[in-house]
DNA sequence: AGCCTGATCTGGTATGTACCAAACGGAGCG
DNA sequence: CGCTCCGTTTGGTACATACCAGATCAGGCT
């Protein structure tokens, strides 16, 4: 990294100055999508300041999607998000695709369960109805970046846990089942990624993330899918067209 | 030590167990919005652990929503965050007042400025032609959770300047100018808020945030408003309803 | 070639200390 | 009563240090 960061220290608070630099870098393109930076020890050595300052100036990174790090491995310049649009349903293998990167799903598990109350009133049927409970991770260019809990109605696609669930979803529940998407319910709200949902992503426990909640209609107005997501924050960008109402 | 937080030390990380049992109190109401956390220091005595580890815990659950700081003031439990739905454009005043929540707008600067190559290529219009900026910040509860830059074609909507911005732009649009929104692109990403925008909103900068940007259109496709809007990340929830294209 | 092993590198957690500056609150003054 | 002033409280920044545990990788063994 040769002669280091020299304009950082024009003024004001240390941390602040050593993340517009590096900011500065990744946006003139001397640091690139996917580079590692210098480990924590080697920037305080460099930079003459105290690590807890160097690990301030990146966090504050991290929180605006800039750089990500790998537990223990070091700290990398975050690849551009992915463009999500809820109101277009063709499934995330195929509009990761068409953005030109890699899209892949891991199926975690994928069971039987009977309705719990809640359960039981989003899909109007009776407490103890069987539904299938499904997990899934799902990386973009081989990062991890969301995990989902999906819920469907087994009454409506008998046996679907006979099919590899690591392809699209939508596809076998509308070429297998004929069961279309006519109508989606999106909730989303910036969250923290913590316990179970952090592992899976295998992040510290604290990321800000974005927890999606999705319930999927057909014509008919039956639930498909009941469907929870939670992304990487720095992972995704949402962008909707819509009518007003 | 008073035995408070007997549970936090059962196992693992200390700042984990910290924060799990926070968000205990406050999910079992012991915390309710709007309360005040015990000083830093003085969670430090109660508690035995080191002040960083404390603000460890608790920029956890910052991130989570659960809690915010008012600088140098303290830490103090959030409130619950407001609806906000993109397709039903009725304004943020009437949505916050629909949801039981005190709404305020205050203008920070209104200017007329000349279209850049970017606003010229987005309300259609010659480079240089004149546009009204608007910045507001707008409060629930007499907490600000979001500043806004909103540029309007001055063309269409011919001294907007003169009348009062602190009450719904949507309003004055639709009443004096007959212009009424029909279409809304939106595209929303986390990010940090930094520089302005922290300090418009009095928060530290790198706090996680959503920023919001909506162009809207009326019914001959004009461009009526080009917003962008930086909110609180924990005063928010963004939820739709859709047809599925 | 493939597997195992152990040293090393890296971030993660935790503690202690010090000082700064904004916010707050109470005393005192006009 | 309302204002100013000032000491106190509180979070904000910065430093130093120590140890832990997962990730990584080179080297040696099979």
């Amino acid at each position: 990294m040769a002669d280091s960061v020299p304009a950082a220290r024009s003024e004001g608070l240390h941390y602040l100055s050593l993340r517009d630099e590096i900011a500065a870098r990744i946006a003139q393109g001397a640091l690139r999508p996917g580079d590692k930076l210098p480990s924590e020890r080697g920037l305080q050595g460099e930079l003459g300041v105290a690590r807890g300052t160097i690990r301030e100036a990146l966090f504050q990174l991290e929180a605006e999607g800039l750089v990500y790090r790998r537990d223990r491995s070091g700290w990398y310049v975050s690849p551009p998000p992915v463009v999500y649009d809820p109101t277009r349903w063709e499934g995330f293998l195929s509009y990761v695709e068409a953005q030109g990167r890699r899209p892949r799903t891991e199926t975690i598990s994928a069971e039987t369960i009977a309705a719990d109350p809640l359960l039981a009133e989003v899909f109007g049927r009776p407490l103890g109805a069987p539904l299938y409970l499904i997990r899934r991770r799902r990386y973009v260019d081989e990062r991890a970046v969301l995990v989902e809990r999906i819920v469907v109605d087994a009454a409506l696609a008998p046996d679907l846990l006979r099919h590899s669930l690591d392809q699209s979803l939508t596809d076998i529940l509308k070429g297998g089942y004929g069961l279309s998407v006519a109508r989606n319910q999106v909730s989303m709200q910036p969250c923290a990624l913590t316990g179970e949902h952090a592992a899976a992503l295998r992040v510290k426990s604290g990321l800000p993330g974005l927890a999606v909640q999705r319930t999927s209609y057909d014509a008919q107005g039956r639930v498909v899918e009941f469907d929870h997501e939670y992304w990487r924050h720095d992972a995704v960008r949402i962008s909707v067209d819509i009518r007003v109402r």
